[in-house]
DNA sequence: TTGAAAGCGTTACCAA
DNA sequence: TTGGTAACGCTTTCAA
């Protein structure tokens, strides 16, 4: 690797100070009244010499590393693949490089990653906190850490948020089912501790006891698992030859695709047997034979909102905000 | 924040030279002949005070990092999700943290990451390239960073790289096709400058001339397009109505989809009217009707070559290896 | 076996 | 306007 040019040899070179130097090279010329024509033989020097700065070194100096810790539930679930490219470039306007990690639902890892920023001086962190973390997360509040909570969040902590209104997705996605004619609704979720399982759970809950089909709540906990063979399992369990089901509401896209397998395989008619509405759309919708209605979340809204609010929160420390953005509900219409 | 714990702070409180303590995070107090005494004080103190080492520090001494930076085509696709996971665990195993940047094949958007990345003080790189940017990579081998390229190289470099062996995976989707009795295979491809398609495209080409199908060789470049719908079309223009193709192999999961989509839209028969082979399967084709055969790439091989590959180079800059690893032929079996 | 101190490349304070 | 220099927190050499 070809000699690295020090903010000293562009000193050396023109004869000046690094002091000078360091300025001009943050723009910092008017502020410290450097002289016309020093600035500009810094510059030139500093391009004869293609300087680059130490990043490492200006950290080390100012204290911040311009780094973002991002960790997300799984990056290879194409709903976090894209909010991270979504983060990453809305931090790289701001000057930011992000660090991701993907915890896989896992609090050891999440542990463990949280750890590894903090040793690497990332300035904040961007979090999809796992089940069971909320001592993790309470103690990185403890310390000030700079902390912006995504996709879920802990009702009993003092933290900024950018989620979905679950419970608003879900209410509204049972009455569009209502709308549709269904009545017997039935919910398939992951059995979680977490806050938006609740609300999800909690807004069918209450969109079916106002639409007075109390009697016909019903909601499935299918224990996470990566294997998507359990997935359907589960769920053949609960539907299986189960004549008081007309329309189904699955919490999450993995659960809507191991559903949507299933109800292929026994044949069961989409729309007429069944009705369906899913959390998080992909494109394998689109091979199903019948149109599926999805519940859309505001991918650029969620992914520039954290970054931005992890940035506020960077110079405002005690500025807590919490956003829980609208969904849309979708159509994912089939090729058929 | 609770300021920070320096190795001062536990000099300090033992009674010891920052030496001392130094020797002993770093696990050399053998090494150095640190008493031992002197040891169990230091451990106790640190772990009194819970002291975490300032890695920026260390890095600035030490000039390492301790960072890989990766750069895939589009983090957003879940094949290169995989891949950055599966690159985040090894890297972690080994003591690394990978910075992850989304070029969108977009070659300035590239150079900027490399930019980025570099100013960063990164110890290597793993790179997908894009198109038009052998001059990006070449100057990073000038200077001597120690990179791996992946998933796709040019030849005319002296990189490592690992990827798939793309001519063998090709040629072998054909024979596979030729063995279920078809004859009329058409390719359908990128129109890209990068090796991977080219091999893709000379495996096929290769496969049809020595079962003496030379004649039906066809083969469209499709313009790569972020919109499917764009892709979709490129790929009607070219099927619609051809009475002279009776099977078709895609060079990308996105193509795959693109016309499967089609081939939907347009009640084709598959297997009876058309066979299929596409490239990297996923999740999407189980819905599709049929089944359909993919080519899998080995991504945790990948993954995991990538990373102990730069590892190895940054011990031993002037060793460079490639790898061409197998695919395997998979079937993708409809869930209907 | 231990400690003092130089230095990594910057920034920024203070003095000139 | 400009320059000298201490400091950021660590590693490592050299001397004791």
């Amino acid at each position: 690797m070809s000699a690295r040019v020090r903010i000293k040899d562009i000193a050396e070179k023109v004869g000046v100070s690094t002091a000078l130097v360091s300025y001009v090279m943050n723009g910092k010329e008017k502020e410290k009244r450097v002289g016309q024509d020093i600035v500009k033989k810094i510059r030139e020097a500093a391009g004869e010499l293609n300087y680059q700065p130490n990043r490492i070194a200006q950290s080390l100096r100012t204290g911040s590393t311009k780094t973002i810790g991002l960790i997300v539930a799984d990056i290879a679930i194409p709903f976090f693949g894209q909010l991270a490219r979504v983060i990453e470039d809305e931090a790289s306007k701001n000057g930011f490089t992000v660090i991701i990690g993907s915890s896989d639902e896992d609090a050891i890892k999440q542990g463990s990653l949280i750890d590894t920023f903090s040793y690497r001086q990332v300035d904040g962190l961007i979090i999809v906190p796992s089940d069971g973390t909320a001592d993790q997360i309470a103690a990185l509040v403890k310390q000030g850490m700079p902390l912006v909570l995504m996709d879920r969040y802990f009702p009993e902590l003092e933290t900024c948020h950018v989620c979905l209104d679950n419970y608003k997705a879900s209410y509204e996605a049972v009455n569009h089912l209502i709308s549709q004619g269904y009545q017997q609704i039935t919910m398939i979720a992951y059995r979680s501790g977490m806050i938006h399982m609740h609300e999800r759970i909690r807004g069918y809950r209450e969109a079916m006891a106002a639409a007075n089909f109390a009697n016909y709540i019903k909601v499935l906990e299918v224990p996470y698992s990566f294997s998507r063979t359990e997935t359907e399992n589960s769920i053949e369990k609960c539907i299986n030859g189960n004549k008081e089901i007309d329309a189904l509401l699955f919490a999450t896209n993995s659960l809507t695709t191991a559903g949507l397998n299933y109800i292929n395989k026994m044949g069961i008619k989409v729309p007429d047997e069944i009705g369906i509405v899913g959390y998080d759309g992909n494109e394998a919708f689109d091979f199903f034979y019948a149109p599926i209605t999805i519940v859309e979340q505001p991918l650029n809204e969620i992914g520039t909102k954290s970054v931005n609010t992890l940035i506020s929160l960077m110079n405002d420390p005690d500025k807590i905000v919490r956003f829980d953005l609208s969904h849309s509900l979708n159509i994912r219409k089939s090729s058929r």
